[in-house]
DNA sequence: TCATGTGAACCAATTCACAGCA
DNA sequence: TGCTGTGAATTGGTTCACATGA
C-alpha cells in the first residue's frame, strides 16, 4: 500500500490488481515462465536487465509492469525471484485452479488436451466434449470425451467459467453460442473465423493462417525493395538488417 | 510536440505496402476471411460499417486501414469485394503461395499438417521434420516425415523462408537454431518458451497457457469485488455488466 | 445525398531520465 | 555505488467529425 490515488494508467480500479494496464497483463505470463525456469535452477535474485533480456522486453517495460502489481523489489538489488513467482501468478489468479473445457476433440482437441496436462498451470481441464459420436467415449489425456450437448451439466458440475474452442471453422458458432448459453463467461477459440458473443463475455482467437499472413507480410516486406513480385528465394542467409523479432 | 507534422503512422515506407502499421497488418486477415466469405456468398458490396461490424472492429478503424493499402473505395457506395479481396490480398503477400515447414510432428504437429490443409491461402506445407526416428518415415497429410537433420536440404530446395515450430519446450531453443542456421527468416513457435533469435529473424509465438493466463486473469478481475481469494463459482448467469469481449 | 478518406483530438503504451533508497 | 520506481516526454494507435467526391 502507497500513495492514496497515483494511479497513472487505471481503469475502474477498486482492489490492489486492478488498474493493470492490458498490455501488461499480456506479458505477465512471461514473465512468470522466465522466472519460473530461474528459480527452478536455483537463482533466487535477478535484476531488472536481466530478466528483460531473457523476457525480450525493454528494462523499462518490464518495471514499470512490476510498478504496477506493487513494490517488490530491492533498489540497488534486483527482485527475488521466489516473491516474484508468487505475486505475478497471484496477480495472475494462477493461485487457483481455473477448471477448462475443451469442445471438439479432433486433432487439434487432442493437441490441446494432452499439451495442457504439463504445460499451464492455474488451468486444469475437467472436461472435454465433442458433438460427434464417433469421438464420444474416447479417452484422452486420462478423460472420457463427453457428448457435447453434456455442456451444460459439465459446466454447472464444475463451475467453469474457461471452454477453449477446437472445432471446425463451420461449427465455431453455433458451439461457441452453446457454451455462453451454459455460463461461459471466457472462450478461447482456434477457429479460422469471427466469432460474435454477448457483451460480457471475453473471446480470444488464435488463428495460424492468420499468423502465417503476419509473417508472410514482414518477409514480403522485406524481400521487396520496390518490385511487386519478390523471386522466389533460393540461397538464404541469415542477418538481414531488420528489427530484431520479437514474440508478442 | 506539434511541430514537425511529418506523415501519419508511416516507417520508412519506400513503396507501396510500406507504412503500414503493425496494427493494421494483423487486422487484414481478419478483413480478408470476412471479404472472402461474403465474396463466395455472392455479396458484391460493402460498406465500412457492415465490414467492421462482421471484423469486430469500429468503422473508422477499418476505413482507416484500408487506406493505407490506397483508395479502393467508392464514395457513397462503399467497397468492391472482388477488388477489395484483391488488394488486401496482395498487400499481405498471399498473391505467392509461400512454403512453409513444420518442426515437431507431435499431436500439434499433426494438428497444424491437417489443419493448414484448408485453412491458409499464400502458405503451403512443404515439409514436416522430427528429430524422433519412431516418427519419421511416417506419412501425415499427403506428407512423408523427415528426419530434422535435412532442414538445410529441404529449407534451400524449396527456398523456405517460414517455420513451424511445434516441438517440445526443452527441445524449442535448437530446434529454433538448426532452422535459423538453415536460412529461415520467420519463426512461428507453439513452444511454451520465451526463445531468442539473431536480429533480422522474424518471430512470433503462440502458447496455449498464456492465453489461458490472461483469461483466468479477466476472469478473476471480475469475480473480485475487493477480495483477494474468489470463492470457486459454482451457479453461473450470463450477461454480466463488463466491457464486450472482443478478439485480439 | 450518401459513405469514403483524412486531418485533428484523444488515449494508451513505451521510453527516457532521474530522484530515492538499500 | 548501484538498481528500483516513477514523473515526464514521446511514440503509436484509435476515435471523432467533416470535407470531399461519386
Amino acid at each position: 500500500m502507497t500513495t492514496p490515488h497515483a494511479a497513472p494508467p487505471l481503469r475502474p480500479q477498486r482492489d490492489g490488481t486492478r488498474g493493470v494496464p492490458d498490455a501488461t497483463v499480456a506479458r505477465l505470463p512471461v514473465y512468470l515462465r522466465v522466472l519460473t525456469g530461474m528459480g527452478e535452477r536455483g537463482v533466487t535474485t535477478v535484476s531488472s536487465e536481466e530478466l528483460a533480456l531473457l523476457a525480450g522486453v525493454g528494462s523499462a517495460t518490464l518495471r514499470k509492469d512490476l510498478s504496477h502489481l506493487g513494490s517488490y523489489g530491492v533498489r540497488g538489488v534486483g527482485y527475488d525471484v521466489a516473491t516474484l513467482v508468487q505475486h505475478v501468478g497471484r496477480c495472475l489468479g494462477l493461485a487457483e485452479e481455473w477448471p477448462v473445457v475443451i469442445v471438439g476433440i479432433g486433432s487439434l482437441g487432442h493437441a490441446l488436451a494432452n499439451f495442457s496436462g504439463f504445460a499451464p498451470r492455474g488451468t486444469r481441464v475437467v472436461a472435454l466434449l465433442d458433438a460427434d459420436p464417433a469421438v464420444v467415449g474416447e479417452r484422452v489425456a486420462g478423460l472420457e470425451v463427453l457428448p457435447a450437448d453434456r455442456v451444460g451439466a459439465v459446466v454447472a458440475e464444475h463451475g467453469v467459467r474457461i471452454a477453449v474452442l477446437a472445432v471446425p471453422a463451420r461449427a465455431a458458432q453455433s458451439a461457441c453460442d452453446a457454451v455462453v448459453a451454459a455460463g461461459i463467461t471466457s472462450v478461447l477459440s482456434f477457429a479460422p473465423v469471427e466469432l460474435r458473443v454477448p457483451a460480457g463475455v471475453e473471446l480470444r482467437s488464435v488463428d495460424l493462417s492468420t499468423e502465417l499472413a503476419i509473417l508472410a507480410f514482414r518477409e514480403r516486406r522485406r524481400a521487396a525493395p520496390g518490385a511487386e513480385e519478390p523471386p522466389a528465394p533460393l540461397a538464404l542467409q541469415v542477418a538481414a538488417p531488420g528489427r530484431a523479432g520479437a514474440s508478442r
